[in-house]
RNA sequence: GGGUCGGUAGAUCAACUUGGUUAGAUCGCUUCCCUGUCACGGAAGAGGUUGCGGGUUCGAGUCCCGUCCGACCCGCCA
């Protein structure tokens, strides 16, 4: 067997001439007879190897024999500048290749029930086989650049005086009626799953003026569209001491152009790989009221929805052409929804009490982003969750935040599967998903029984 | 929850409209040949109860009914 080296990533390999262990999956085998062709791929990347038997040991060629796609493989071997006619200029490592003396099998590998490289896959095969599906480098880039997506909201907000904290996934009271919760047995009571951070942000602002927090939510709908999951990623921030929603619509934009920068800066092979096209994002992204909007729609359309609490999925398509013909933007900003139909912490308009100080962030035709100014006073709020028709008692934990010196604040919630699909122009949210949660699935344990094997 | 569309080798699809011997193709897989390939190439081969059940018919992958599964749209939301 092979003495036990450190992993040396292919990375390094740029000392010709230089002995080194490589550790990996096997992309691909080319067998000429006598000569065998490795593609082996690490964390790295992928280079060539050669193995032939005037470099390999006797029984490193007879174990060559066996190994193919998606074996795991040691190689012992010397880094080589490859010959003139052998270099491949379409490879970043194809102009070195490692001649192989020694191979250890430290896993064979089933043939695949799929080809990595093929790019039809159906969504429900690639669903089911995620685990070697996102072998490819395509879905792996994909979880880089969420990654990163997460890193740089962290990143910036930390930057401008925010605090990261952990907000509990387990809740002892729904918090914003509307979407159904997940309910759980909790000993020997009833207990839910976060549909958001909402009330704990909130408390949040109270200690530290501004904090963030990257974490799951649940949502119990039975929906079944591209844009939907029951388990998601939520970007949250609050912050107090704010004039009104439009500081927390400043403070999304500059995370906005510090998002783009790091990600070109961080994964700009990975952005390659989607052909990415840089967002466009102006110095300020318009904002249109929602009795604008809809007034804009009805103008071009003639349908006449300048009653309802909200726009129609259609109708966000049309704006986000609008706002890119009409101001050369990618995003645009929806503000003052009714009253009505927002949740009863939302602040509102003192002008026009009917709309709130409330906004949306449309991306690319959806919905990224829902934010607002709160209403901070103790006396205001509770009356409003009367009004909405819940018990004070219920949020007697959390109004203890506002009870006892609350600063006016507002915050926002942005959702990071449907930002990395929209970004890199990905149909379905699940597939900008490591592991979706829907209607039909939790990892296989929902599927047909055949799939089980 | 309502609506639309779909299900054929391991994968991606064809054959369905107009029913007719042994349901094809590509990739993958197996065996053999090959020391400069790079998604290597070449030769041969295996692999399908056409999701399932019933019906119409001399005959059904194809038409009809039921059922299961899935995708998409809507409601709701990020």
């Amino acid at each position: 067997m092979l003495p036990q080296l450190r992993v040396l990533s292919l990375e390094t390999i740029s000392k010709i001439g230089q002995e080194v262990l490589l550790q990996g999956w096997v992309n691909a085998r080319r067998n000429l007879g006598k000569i065998v062709f490795l593609d082996l791929r690490d964390r790295s990347g992928v280079v060539q190897v050669v193995a032939g038997p005037r470099d390999l040991d006797a029984a490193s060629v007879d174990r060559l024999k066996d190994v193919r796609p998606e074996w795991v493989v040691a190689i012992r071997g010397v880094v080589q500048e490859r010959g003139e006619k052998q270099k491949n200029p379409e490879l970043p490592t194809g102009r070195v290749e490692v001649i192989a003396k020694e191979l250890a099998i430290l896993a064979s590998a089933e043939p695949l029930p799929l080809d990595l490289e093929d790019e039809k896959i159906g969504l429900d095969i690639h669903l089911d086989f995620l685990p070697i599906t996102l072998r490819s480098p395509k879905w792996q880039a994909v979880f880089k650049i969420q990654a990163e997506i997460a890193e740089s909201f962290r990143a910036y907000l930390r930057s401008d005086g925010f605090t990261e904290f952990a907000a509990p996934k387990i809740v002892g009271s729904s918090t914003e009626g509307g979407a159904n919760v997940f309910r759980l047995k909790y000993f020997d009571r009833e207990a839910f799953l976060a549909q958001s951070p909402q009330f704990y942000k909130q408390i949040m602002v109270g200690i530290f003026e501004r904090v963030f927090t990257v974490g799951n939510v649940y949502r119990a709908e039975e929906h079944a569209t591209t844009r939907h999951l029951n388990e998601y990623t939520s970007l949250d921030l609050e912050m107090g001491f704010i004039h009104d929603h439009t500081d927390i619509m400043a403070t999304e934009i500059g995370w906005l152009r510090h998002l783009l920068n790091h990600l070109e800066q961080t994964v700009p092979a990975e952005l390659q790989q989607w052909q990415w096209q840089r967002p466009l994002l102006p110095e300020v992204i318009p904002a249109l009221k929602l009795r604008e909007a809809q007034q804009l729609i009805k103008e071009d359309t003639g349908v006449d929805h300048t009653a309802e609490p909200d726009l129609e999925p259609h109708e966000e398509r049309w704006l986000s052409e609008y706002a890119k013909a009409k101001f050369q933007s990618d995003f645009l900003f929806i503000t003052h929804y009714p009253t009505a139909k927002r949740p009863m912490y939302t602040y509102p308009d003192e002008a026009d009490p009917d709309y709130t100080k409330s906004f949306d962030l449309l991306f690319r035709g959806v919905e990224i982003t829902t934010g607002g100014q709160r209403i901070n006073n103790y006396e205001q709020l509770v009356g409003n969750i009367k009004k909405w028709g819940l018990n004070p008692d219920n949020f007697k934990f959390y109004l203890e935040s506002f009870r006892y010196g609350m600063p006016p604040e507002g915050g926002l919630a942005v959702g990071l599967e449907r930002l990395t699909a929209r970004l890199l122009g990905i149909d379905n949210v699940k597939l900008a998903t490591l592991f979706p949660r829907d209607l039909n699935r939790i990892d296989l344990q929902l599927s047909p029984p055949e799939y089980k094997q």
